[in-house]
DNA sequence: GACATAAAATACCATCTGGTAATAAAATGA
DNA sequence: TCATTTTATTACCAGATGGTATTTTATGTC
């Protein structure tokens, strides 16, 4: 019994489909192993779903992250954000965050208080961004931070939920292209 | 057994909460009435859904494209959609077809079926909206109009969407707004 | 080999789901 | 008034869900 393994299987079933669509018996049955094993790594459904997204945080949503803090200017940042939202292959059935994030009235206490920590960072990390733009002067007038903070990470949430419901993804980067035009206004 | 009722308070349940989390148990203990009488009635829970989405596309969303329809200029009709969106009352919870349209992959056939129809005649109402604004001068160079009708489209979806999640509405015009300004654009 | 210990699987539980067969109640017609 | 037909209810079905008690299988140790 590979919990590493598991969690992989779990992951990639999850992410596929949806969180609320996969059960514990599919996981089992996929991962090879029996429920009890399951039980007795993961204690329950949301121990298991809870460790899944910790390791989509640190193997997936790490990289969406470095392109925030890579200290290029906003016109670029915001080209590599639509190219990751748009044409990245592993956003092609979506993100599993945003999966949950969308469904967290189905999700029980542990995952749920994960995903709203994660959200928290991406706030923050998009905060720290623009503002960093900002002080550069690359920024236009009478928008505040804060709310361009979070205009972007919803704009990037609904381009990377449009691929999920396979979406074509010229049409997904022109729309994309379209929202975050409102940063590069001339 | 009053039909109507049962829809009214099905179409309440499904709209307050989401469609996939209330059974149909739950609706008839809702309604006083019986499952058979349910199932006789609306010969399956697609049937119901069927149903009770034909309602709320003729009470509710009539009202969306009314606004649409009025023939007012494009800026003035923009700021209607963002007021509805953002304001109105009746989208306190989010609005019932968009939940549908979210969970697509979990409806039967009958009601899928119907999703796809009023989302076919929310684009067509929202392409000739545009079209008469572009061919009344007041439109946006580079931007075809049909990207334009998706992109409204979807804007006004994610701002009624996050109403459901229960955003601040001061926050969601702010947002709706700042995306809506590609078409007002000096 | 015998024995304790840890890990696995089988088989089960209560609860819920959508859906129905059998049945009782009530309305309707002659 | 009595028989027929509608309409509604009770009671049930098979299947799936999350979760476990029990039993089996392996693993090391004396």
């Amino acid at each position: 019994m590979n919990a590493e393994k598991v969690l992989d299987v779990a992951m990639i079933a999850y992410w596929q489909s949806d969180p609320a669509d996969v059960s514990v018996n599919a996981i089992c049955q996929m991962a090879g192993i029996s429920k009890p094993s399951l039980y007795r790594e993961f204690g329950s459904e949301d121990g298991l779903s809870r460790a899944v997204l910790d390791r989509y945080a640190e193997q997936v949503l790490s990289e969406m992250f470095v392109v925030l803090h890579s200290g290029k200017g906003l016109r670029e940042t915001l080209a590599a954000l639509i190219d990751f939202a748009s044409d990245d292959p592993r956003m092609e059935t979506g993100c599993l965050f945003y999966k949950m994030r969308a469904g967290k009235h189905r999700l029980r206490p542990e995952t749920r208080a994960r995903v709203e920590e994660i959200d928290a960072a991406a706030k923050a990390a998009y905060v720290a961004f623009l503002q960093s733009s900002h002080d550069a002067g690359e920024w236009p007038d009478g928008l505040p931070v804060e709310a361009g903070a979070k205009y972007l990470g919803e704009q990037i949430a609904l381009a990377i939920t449009q691929r999920a419901s396979g979406e074509d993804k010229a049409r997904i980067r022109e729309m994309l292209a379209l929202a975050l035009s409102v940063f590069t206004r001339p």
